[in-house]
DNA sequence: TCGTTTTTGAATAGTGTGTTTGGCAAACTT
DNA sequence: AAGTTTGCCAAACACACTATTCAAAAACGA
């Protein structure tokens, strides 16, 4: 079908060389079910993928149902439920690693704006269909929380009782403007630079801390 | 195969994110017309309603089906159809002024935090319903598009081209941030105290300002 | 080549949607 | 209170989509 997507298809191409190691031990022991050599499963896999994005893109992920995807996949049903329990285990079984990817490959101490947006422009098709209006709360909030993550580290552990309360709050709602930030770009078809959006997302990150 | 399902498809009931203002409107001409105080009818109408409410709180907004509804509120299925075209025309139909109550109700200049919260606390369960995690987008995001409108008069207007794009990002962020606020509020059962949330969201409001 | 795994279509059962029917009862009108 | 309108309801229907099963055929790796 159309071989234009984007270049992350299935879990076997996933990994970049520069990856920390954990992070590939973590993976590995997700999928080490899935180190199969097979041209079909891998072609399946990488079809219905695609066929996923492209429908997400057309008609927004709600609407898409599995009868669409086998559809614009052209894979038989049973093909289907032999691989996937469902159209959300084919989006987070395809592309669990998108969302860390994100984020898990900076250090944990500080949030590397500038990788993030470099990420997303990269896999832009993906990045839309995963982030955009016709995406997901399911990828979007499991970003979101990856965010909250980072953010709880870069504010560091304030132990007051009542304090906590108001940080936690702070830090979600902080979480949420730096991940509609990048969902405003994405949407615009990023058209800021790279440069403005990440001063803009520290600016922001700067409101969270508790002086 | 493909072609039968898109004819299908022409008839879809889902509801997308840009249909949503479109359909508030033709809600808000419905209410127009309903000049007719039938009991029965009012008794149908709120018998489905606290039904849905009861329902979200329940099982979440999605979970919910219209025949979940109907067994609940112990009301005819021929009869929810004659009031109502989806469980999504009841949600919005039933209750459009939940989020203009939050908004509306203070001047066009400025945004009365103090109101909002006050208004949400009022209505706890219905607020809890439509707001909380168990909640839906549909709600969330035409709150969050009220938020966008009275931030844009509060920022007030820019004519510089280039400063407009970072400007609605930035407002953007800053209602999704605002709403994130909200949202952690209800979900903590307004564990903290209207005025050091309103202190909070002012804050995060004053972010958003070109210096 | 051989044993294994994957794919496939067709059949099936199940859930939920949305519309239609006509008779009945409740509520409005005067 | 009588007459009229209107909303209500049950049951049935056609449809869309989900999810599972099965046996044969195709493709695979070694």
């Amino acid at each position: 079908m159309s071989d234009r997507l984007n270049t992350i298809y299935t879990s076997d191409h996933l990994f970049h060389i520069e990856q920390i190691p954990e992070l590939v031990q973590n993976l590995d022991s997700n999928r080490c079910m899935e180190t199969k050599h097979d041209r079909r499963t891998a072609r399946t896999k990488r079809l219905l993928w695609e066929a996923l994005v492209k429908l997400i893109l057309k008609k927004g992920y709600e609407a898409v149902t599995v009868q669409d995807i086998i559809d614009e996949a052209d894979i038989g049903r049973s093909t289907f439920y032999f691989h996937f329990e469902s159209k959300e285990h084919l989006l987070l079984g395809s592309q669990p690693e998108f969302a860390h990817m994100l984020f898990d490959s900076s250090s944990d101490e500080a949030i590397d704006f500038t990788l993030i947006y470099e990420h997303a422009k990269k896999n832009k098709k993906v990045a839309k269909a995963l982030l955009g209006k016709k995406g997901n709360d399911i990828i979007t909030s499991h970003i979101k929380e990856v965010l909250v993550l980072k953010i709880k580290s870069f504010v560091g552990q304030s132990s007051s009782e009542e304090h906590d309360t108001v940080t936690s709050f702070k830090i979600e709602a902080t979480a949420a403007g730096l991940l509609s930030l990048l969902t405003s770009w994405i949407e615009s078809d990023m058209k800021l630079s790279i440069p403005r959006m990440v001063i803009l997302s520290e600016s922001l990150l700067q409101w969270v801390k508790p002086n």
